[in-house]
DNA sequence: GAAATGACTTTCA
DNA sequence: CTGAAAGCCATTT
């Protein structure tokens, strides 16, 4: 239970209307590398923690993951995620360019137009 | 302690 | 872009 807290902390300070992936997560949670950790924790958490904005949090592809246990709760994420503004595309998936979560960019300046 | 698992990422074609 | 394969290493039993 370390590496955990780490990850629970990232999550927590995803703004809502954004997404992170698990990559960045790590990486902000000083895990480089360690991605699945980040899941794994993730579907410890969500058993027995619901403060944490797990579903905040999507693969890189901005798609939803889950594994075959949580069945039916990709549903779920995706109405919460709904909930904070975010829209999916037609397949699923969500406009990273957009709604990926750039805790460095500390509110809505650079953001020099990607398209 | 060792083996098995795992909500992923990145690279090559 | 999509698809496939390898890497990653803490948690769990």
């Amino acid at each position: 239970m370390s590496v955990y807290e780490q990850i629970y902390a990232i999550v927590c300070q995803i703004p809502p209307g954004k997404v992170a992936t698990y990559g960045q997560v790590a990486t902000l949670a000083n895990l480089p590398g360690r991605a699945r950790l980040v899941g794994y924790a993730l579907y410890r958490v969500d058993s027995m923690a619901d403060d944490i904005p797990w579903h905040r949090v999507v693969n890189a592809k901005g798609e939803i993951s889950h594994s075959p246990q949580r069945r039916g709760t990709d549903y779920l994420q995706r109405s919460l995620l709904e909930a904070e503004g975010i829209e999916f595309g037609d397949r699923d998936n969500i406009n990273l360019r957009q709604y990926l979560w750039q805790p460095l960019a500390s509110g809505d300046f650079g953001e020099a137009g990607g398209t």
